[in-house]
DNA sequence: TTTACTATTGACCGGCCGGCCAGTTCATTG
DNA sequence: CAATGAACTGGCCGGCCGGTCAATAGTAAA
């Protein structure tokens, strides 16, 4: 992947494959624990290499915390942006697919979504400041779809892609705490009945009035 | 309040205001910086007394921060219980004021929403444990409505209940996160625009065939 | 081969952590 | 008025924290 030259693997020394086994360390444990509870002796042997050698190579705690982020934002926003731009016209099946797409999204990466959690807590700015770009983009779908009479107008764009964004989420940052709600269904059932109430909720109004 | 006999206030010694002040000042740091990124000695200080004297009544740092998770949730769940009994029917509005309740609750507790966030990451249960009466009564009054013919009756109750929870809940956790997305609106903008598209999207499908 | 640079190590630092303990002060009770 | 026990204090402990530094080892350029 990153070999310079023709390299073999003789070479002992890897500084881009020790950095990211530092990342890899450092992602799981700060996921798992945050920030504050995670030591940097735990990060070092986790990935098999000095303390020092994490000062080194990220300076402080601090920045392989943000570091960790920002590879993690990097990951979310690349699919993201991808979701959302290969997709063209606006219609419903168009936002049941975006929906599905993140929710999906968040099922295959806890670690994402943990992570952010964490950062929320943190009053972290940089998650919410770097997906604004593609709220801004998905809201602009919904009032393309408004005015073409798909969607009720009587609700702002902003609100109908922060409603599932939120809701998604927060299905999977707080699963631990509503999984053992009696009668609560899978992952699956759920995203089924949220998405019917969510886009029938959503169709133009029956009797438009005046 | 605690005022054991006729104790003027002259007594200088009230382990019972000791202990909440403990709590108190707990509650504000662990709602600030959660369970790990917080010092015994900062609670001392802010609570004015010895470290010792929290060990004292608390035992522990775990004990401690257990004690304060127990008496928020004592608070939430005291409220929500109140606004769920002393409704009396299932119908529409009844669901309207609900989520209405249960959104200006959060609204005004910011810190119980903190408190709960830091739980959920930690992988606490009590929580979730504790309010699962909560949901059952939630969702036996989404049945009931179903059965009446309010509410379409395709979705899981207990879906109905999580859904507007996830959305309340969430809107407030990452307040933060989202707060600087172009084009989004207060607090009570969003919450008539999810209660257009939530309560539309749970009426009862038009064309009833079979 | 020499040089220069960087990746890597291990030992070490001051400081803060949660917890403990011996002692003091207060309030109750017999 | 003792005296008993709880509330409360200050000081101390071992241990872990993030971070530093001088020294070493590998690597690529000259």
């Amino acid at each position: 992947m990153s070999a310079k030259q023709n390299q073999p693997s003789t070479s002992i020394r890897d500084p881009d494959a020790t950095r990211q086994r530092i990342l890899s360390a450092a992602l799981d444990l700060f996921v798992e624990k945050g920030f504050a509870d995670v030591a940097m002796r735990q990060i070092a042997e986790n990935s098999g290499v000095t303390k020092s050698l994490i000062h080194h190579h990220f300076g402080s705690k601090e920045a392989l915390w943000k570091a960790t982020k920002e590879a993690a934002f990097e990951l979310y926003a690349g699919l993201q942006r991808q979701d959302l731009t290969e997709a063209e016209q606006s219609d419903e099946d168009l936002l049941r697919r975006g929906v599905v797409n993140y929710f999906k999204f968040l099922q295959n990466h806890p670690k994402v979504v943990r992570l952010f959690a964490w950062a929320h807590l943190e009053r972290d700015t940089c998650v919410g400041e770097n997906d604004s770009g593609l709220v801004r983009l998905g809201a602009e779908r919904i009032r393309q779809a408004q005015e073409s009479g798909i969607f009720r107008s009587d609700v702002n764009p902003v609100h109908v892609i922060t409603t599932f964004v939120i809701t998604c989420t927060h299905w999977f940052e707080a699963r631990s705490h509503h999984s053992q709600w009696e009668g609560i269904g899978s992952d699956q059932e759920f995203l089924d009945d949220f998405l019917k109430i969510f886009l029938d909720g959503l169709k133009p109004e029956h009797v438009p009035e005046r």
